[in-house]
DNA sequence: TTGAAATTCATACGAATGTTTGAATTCTGC
DNA sequence: GCAGAATTCAAACATTCGTATGAATTTCAA
């Protein structure tokens, strides 16, 4: 059975994550949320507490979003050759490309936290702690080897996070000119494909001068 | 001879760079840039016409910082060997890690209108049109070679584009946990050659299987 | 059906926003 | 030193913001 009042809630926190999406915690009013929403103004005090407590709960479905696209094992990435297991690496980066419709927003939620970080964010990050920043680390120390430098292991650990994020955070610039590429599932595998090419050649021949 | 009236709008200006660096275009308030400038509310209207007209001159303040900085001549670029090329390419991005007490609030204004793009902004861009974008597919193109793929030498382009772009925007946390980089200028220098290094291998050996 | 709880609603409150106003003050050329 | 322009100033204006209020309505177990 689903309650009128589990309608409204759920109306509201659809209405936020786009609105929040769109403009950021701080930009976003809770008025544009209930229009939207067709919800009154004070349901969002009562159902969530207030502004943030909604934010609150747009947070948990971002989280929750990229969990349930994540394929990601970190045991049968270390069982495959480097080579595979940087491609699927990349390929799950890439993800959001396929997902764009119902990722977009929640990709667009945490490029504000990037700008203008909210404690409730904050404190979900610490909660939640999904990192996936060993997972490269072991990636990238396969290329380098066991014995490479520190440094140079967490610096190409951060610079592979963001190799995906690169085409992530501007594909909706992609598909406009100049670039005017046809965002179909055939053009992500080709991306993932020299994205993968480019990563695998960098990371083996980095150690060679 | 500086007027006192200069003064004001110059100190508007520099109070402006860091409160719209701080909250963006949207949240910054004319009240908090006043406040830091020691001047009056009215100031602003008085000499920029209002928040926007401030704005647009703390853009051209932004635009001015960087190109002030460009050293990249095209031609002397196409003079090089390509992987030297390429490195010159990259000092270039990473600069902004040198000189960050001068641009990190520019970068942090330019940050920002990625996720929410100003009039002012778009009108500025398409009047300058100063685009790094040949340059770098011309170097793309150099490891490639001429019979590459269009859409394979788009993407790398894009790729390549992107790359110092990871370090300068998120530099703030490298010198933080749990990174702890010592950001002086020989960790600039060692960044720069691993990032020159994983680049230049990527791209000569994205065409090998 | 009844009555208490849950939910919705129109409104109001205080604070913050960008801008305007008109007087007060300072600067500048003569 | 003086007139007129340029600049500064405190105050007020109209909106918008997030939240609070208390009555009206709906829901749901008894």
């Amino acid at each position: 059975m689903i309650r009128p009042a589990d309608r409204t809630r759920q109306a509201l926190v659809d209405a936020a994550v786009a609105v929040f999406a769109e403009k950021g915690y701080e930009g976003a009013s809770v008025r544009e949320i209930t229009r939207k929403a067709q919800a009154n103004q004070a349901a969002i005090t009562y159902h969530f507490g207030g502004k943030e407590g909604l934010y609150r709960e747009v947070l948990r479905a971002t989280f929750q979003a990229f969990k349930a696209f994540n394929l990601l094992e970190p045991e049968k990435l270390e069982a495959m050759e480097p080579q595979e297991a940087l491609r699927l690496f990349v390929r799950q980066q890439l993800l959001p490309l396929n997902k764009r419709e119902q990722l977009a927003r929640f990709i667009r939620i945490l490029n504000w936290e990037v700008l203008q970080r909210t404690d409730a964010f904050q404190e979900l990050v610490v909660s939640e702690n999904t990192s996936v920043l060993p997972v490269a680390e072991g990636l990238v120390r396969r290329f380098l080897g066991e014995d490479a430098d520190p440094e140079a292991v967490a610096i190409s650990t951060l610079w592979l996070l963001h190799q995906g994020f690169i085409f992530v955070r501007d594909y909706e610039h992609l598909g406009r000119a100049p670039l005017n590429f046809k965002l179909d599932d055939d053009f992500v595998e080709r991306l993932a494909d020299l994205l993968s090419r480019l990563l695998t050649a960098g990371l083996s021949g980095v150690t060679r001068v």
